[in-house]
RNA sequence: CGCGGAGUAGAGCAGUCUGGUAGCUCGUCGGGCUCAUAACCCGAAGGUCGUUGGUUCAAAUCCGGCCUCCGCAACCA
């Protein structure tokens, strides 16, 4: 196999405050199968991935769960790491920025850059809320006061700690106009340039003094390193950065990264801020960085509560692990968002895995058998109808490494079905079951067989970066190993005389699309509640049981919907004027989604009739109220209503 | 005018940078075949490329206006 030097694969670090989704979970497969691909071309390759473990938001969600933020981040990081796992993903290094070693060097790199002055201590303004501990911008202020807890914020300054990205700029600005291939797809390389570069840039605050849940500034502790310093050193200290100058030989070798592998949403943190650390630092740019887009829920009503939101393990246990990969691959868009759904997969497990790849390898398994007890040979008895089917089978490997190159992955994948593809009809091309028919023609009958089996081989060993197991698993139903890769555009490796199995093993069983959906049905009903439940469980605090006073203190009454309007500047809120005994009110409610007014008018409901009323909308409208709703683990709503002939302004206890 | 993305056949997408006969997959319909997982192969129908102006010999593609949809944000008392 040719030596074609290293290559350093990284994707974005998960970050720990949940269980990612399908959507998630996808760069971790396209990270893989170009790994997977590079190694098979002969590179020497690194492939990094891990979880960025700091943050506010982990300080919050471990003390809701009353854990601490390390026992929270280790559960959440096994999560990860175990669906990575289950992916069947060949990660060479899984980095956590909690691991000491990545903690020292982002605490000296902090340093460094500070002494060199690189960064430098100023303020940071804002709108401050002494109780809650928080800097909050004009346009997050609820009427004008805190948005958690209702209090006044007065202008304050925070020390902070800036890095000085102007300083870098025009530096950048060259490399990225001399680098076209830098950032991709190039359409992003646009929009860094005109928004972001070429107005200016300010500088960025790296510290924060507002939580701890972070890695101290050793110079200084009031300060904790803010994410992107400390997440993105991960790529460097991963691999054994050393700011000291003791860089590992890993790193000698495999810095710069030749692919930084990210979702669109952070391409400027990877295109502009991280650059200008490492032109600090003193270091080599990454080769390439690919901002893939996002792979979205067909079924736009996803949410939590309904159960409907994919993950990876859960389409693993209906799909199985290659069928999931592949989707994901295959539906791997370049520039646009993608589509995930249930019937999306089935119609691609169908149609391509069952019918054009397992089928093909069950016939051609079969046949062998039938006609030679399993013994495949190459008899020489060549055709004219060969020559397409062989110029198409050996032509694919240049194909695929050429999309691959240029990322197109799906694609890729694309050129090795139709592989398959041209297999399929080369059967019935040549019509072996009518060769059969006429001993004189069994070497020619052999043959065929031999070409459809070298096909075969040669479009698996190109899949196997893609679908690794399922590979494997054809390779070991035709008796034969895995082949060197620069041999897969030659014709005719695959050893004549070799047996294949006896009886093709069904490696993706047809999926009856009405059943099928009944099973998700099934799942999705029981599995949602029970989310639900644990969750509600999880955030309640032990023993909190109200006493009849504070239930009392809630006033409640019958209120009739005599009129009921949507809110224009709002999706979601509905604007019901209700009569209460002798008062009306105008109560807001977030249900536009789930009745229309007309349906409103005329209902008897329950009104929250002690709630403080409610600035709303940037206080253009007041809500004086609350309409009691309740909601099921489909997410149906329906209003709380009564039984009898209450009239309304009859109080509810 | 909060930010961003998108409108191409029934569905999911490519093509747009660099203008030149509108393409792929699935589905539908018709035919062929029987080795195979009711699978495979061939053929057909189906699109004024959201709309409207402009540039051009020529626009899905470049430029302007408008419409619609989707994320995020806001907001759900």
């Amino acid at each position: 196999m040719t030596n074609r030097g290293k290559y350093y694969i990284t994707t974005a670090i998960a970050y720990t405050s949940g269980k990612p989704h399908i959507g998630n979970s996808y760069e971790i497969v396209l990270a893989d199968s170009i790994a997977r691909f590079k190694r098979q071309q002969g590179y020497e390759v690194f492939f990094q991935t891990g979880t960025d473990e700091h943050g506010q938001k982990i300080e919050q969600k471990a003390a809701e769960a009353g854990i601490t933020p390390k026992q929270f981040v280790d559960n959440v990081a096994g999560t990860i790491k175990g669906l990575w796992d289950l992916m069947d993903t060949s990660y060479d290094k899984f980095i956590r920025t909690t691991d000491d070693c990545h903690e020292k060097q982002v605490q000296k790199i902090f340093k460094k850059l500070y002494e060199q002055g690189d960064i430098y201590k100023g303020h940071y303004e804002g709108l401050y809320c002494t109780p809650c501990e928080s800097f909050w911008t004009e346009s997050q202020l609820v009427d004008g006061k805190c948005p958690d807890c209702g209090r006044e914020v007065k202008p304050a300054k925070e020390e902070a700690y800036f890095l000085k990205l102007s300083k870098y700029a025009d530096r950048l600005i060259e490399y990225i106009n001399t680098h076209p291939e830098f950032i991709q797809p190039v359409s992003r390389k646009n929009e860094m340039m005109n928004n972001f570069l070429l107005p200016g840039l300010q500088d960025l605050c790296v510290s924060r003094t507002s939580f701890k849940w972070g890695i101290p500034v050793d110079f200084d502790d009031k300060h904790i390193v803010y994410v992107w310093l400390d997440a993105l050193s991960n790529y460097i200290t991963g691999i054994g950065y050393d700011c000291d100058g003791n860089n590992s030989d890993l790193f000698k070798k495999m810095w710069p990264a030749d692919l930084h592998l990210i979702g669109k949403d952070i391409i400027r943190f990877h295109t502009i801020y991280w650059p200008i650390i490492l032109m600090a630092l003193d270091l080599p740019l990454p080769k390439q960085v690919f901002g893939h887009p996002w792979l979205l829920q067909g079924d736009g009503k996803m949410s939590k509560s309904k159960g409907n939101v994919l993950y990876a393990d859960t389409l693993v246990d209906f799909f199985g692990v290659d069928a999931v990969r592949y989707f994901v691959l295959h539906e791997m868009p370049f520039e646009n968002d993608g589509v995930i759904s249930w019937e999306l997969m089935i119609e691609r497990f169908n149609s391509d895995l069952a019918n054009v790849l397992g089928n093909l390898v069950s016939r051609t398994i079969s046949m062998s058998n039938k006609y030679f007890g399993g013994v495949v040979e190459n008899t020489g008895v060549k055709e004219d109808v060969d020559d397409d089917l062989i110029s198409v089978v050996t032509a694919a490997k240049g194909i695929v490494e050429n999309k691959m190159e240029k990322l197109r992955v799906a694609d890729a994948i694309t050129e090795i079905f139709n592989v398959f593809k041209r297999c399929n009809k080369y059967i019935d091309e040549t019509a072996p079951w009518v060769l059969a028919k006429d001993e004189a023609k069994k070497d020619r009958l052999a043959q065929v067989l031999y070409n459809l089996c070298e096909g075969i081989s040669i479009g698996v060993n190109l899949l196997s970066s893609f679908l690794p197991s399922t590979s494997e698993k054809i390779l070991a139903q035709l008796n034969t190993a895995a082949r060197d890769f620069d041999t897969l555009d030659k014709f005719g490796e695959y050893p004549s005389g070799n047996k294949v199995v006896e009886k093709p093993e069904i490696l993706f069983a047809r999926i009856d699309a009405d059943k099928f959906m009944e099973k998700v049905a099934a799942f999705e009903a029981a599995n949602a509640p029970k989310e639900e439940k644990k969750e509600e469980k999880a955030e309640e605090k032990p023993a909190e049981y109200i006493t009849i006073d504070d239930f009392c203190k809630v006033q409640m009454k019958i209120g009739k919907i005599l009129a009921c309007e949507k809110v224009e500047e709002s999706s979601k809120l509905l604007k019901s004027t209700v009569k209460i005994g002798n008062e009306t009110r105008t109560i807001l409610s977030g249900i536009a989604k789930y009745f229309t007014p007309e349906e409103m008018v005329g209902k008897k409901v329950v009104v929250v009739t002690n709630l403080a009323p409610r600035k709303m909308l940037k206080g253009k409208y007041t809500s004086e109220g609350m309409i009691l709703a309740a909601e099921d683990e489909n997410g149906t709503l329906s209003l709380l209503t009564v039984d009898g002939n209450t009239e309304d302004g009859g109080s509810v206890s």
